[in-house]
DNA sequence: GTCTATACCCAGATAGAC
DNA sequence: GTCTATCTGGGTATAGAC
């Protein structure tokens, strides 16, 4: 039961956020009644927890496969990326940033700044660095990189699912201004 | 009584977001109990429409008036746009697109996102429109502007108070990509 | 106009039977 | 391990006294 509840609450969590899921809806999906989760876990927070500790892993290894594939260019890769992030999390991901800073505890969201850190952000600016002969000589990598999350948070956003990200890419690659 | 409420409404609600405040929480700011909210308004939704509503005239009236300012560069303008818009909403954007989207009515969200478009976006577009000599011939203005609206609702976020949005401004302009 | 009282619903969490 | 029953507390909204 331990590992179903994570299953049921990785799929909800991912698609609705922390705050729009009930643990009742959780239980109700398989079958059980609300107080069974607190057999198996401490409260709500410690299944999010746990959920995310599994998610990260996948998310890194495959980030960075996706990364190291050789025979393709800087954009291509972003956008694959970019891609698989948006399959794990097919939702608005300041809604869920937002959740975190401010429903969990204080501990709980500063260990998973840290998951988010290694797993999602690590993997694209290693991609940056070694593009670095690409780039702007003045491009601050690590600000770039959270400026390329920022617009993927609202892709991953569920709303508008016909978006096509690989044209957000290329303005982020290229500005707006005239290069000259 | 009216007025008040809008007033305390107004700032909880560009602060925390709409699902976050409670109609308790105002009241209890004016020293009135939660059922005097339902003499002035039909519901909480009532409320929120009726803050927006003032809200965007002002919004409107000032970001015109930054963008038609002559002797000034269009970095400038768009950066003291955006320095007014984090006065007026010091919170998440996307957190209250998403709580409109998901908690209020359909009539209501249709009529939040007319005037979001009138009185937010339009001024943006304007002011690109009228500097499209300094911008990249294949540029989708309104495409681009939506990118922008994208960077600012981070920006806006309280949770980082500290971060100068001119860089990203300039990353949004200019891009990452060596122009060569 | 504002109050008290209350209805209803939905959370997360605990006690104790089985 | 999972159940029933229940506690606590939050929310929006309504009825009816004053």
């Amino acid at each position: 039961m331990y590992e179903e509840i994570l299953d049921v609450a990785e799929q909800l969590f991912m698609t609705q956020g922390y705050q729009a899921t009930s643990t009742r809806q959780i239980t109700q999906i398989l079958g059980v009644t609300q107080p069974t989760i607190y057999y198996h876990f401490k409260n709500k927070e410690d299944i999010y927890y746990q959920v995310m500790l599994r998610l990260s892993n996948d998310v890194e290894i495959n980030l960075k496969k996706i990364a190291n594939a050789s025979s393709s260019t800087l954009e291509i890769k972003l956008l694959e990326m970019v891609e698989f992030l948006k399959a794990k999390h097919p939702f608005n991901l300041f809604v869920m940033m937002h959740d975190i800073q401010h429903t969990v505890s204080k501990e709980t969201s500063m260990k998973l700044y840290q998951l988010f850190l290694k797993s999602y952000k690590s993997p694209f600016i290693q991609l940056l660095q070694e593009n670095k002969n690409h780039l702007r000589h003045s491009v601050d990598i690590d600000f770039a990189v959270s400026q390329l999350f920022i617009l993927m948070a609202a892709y991953l956003d569920s709303t508008d699912r016909s978006e096509d990200f690989s044209k957000r890419i290329y303005l982020y690659l290229h500005g707006i201004y005239q290069s000259e």
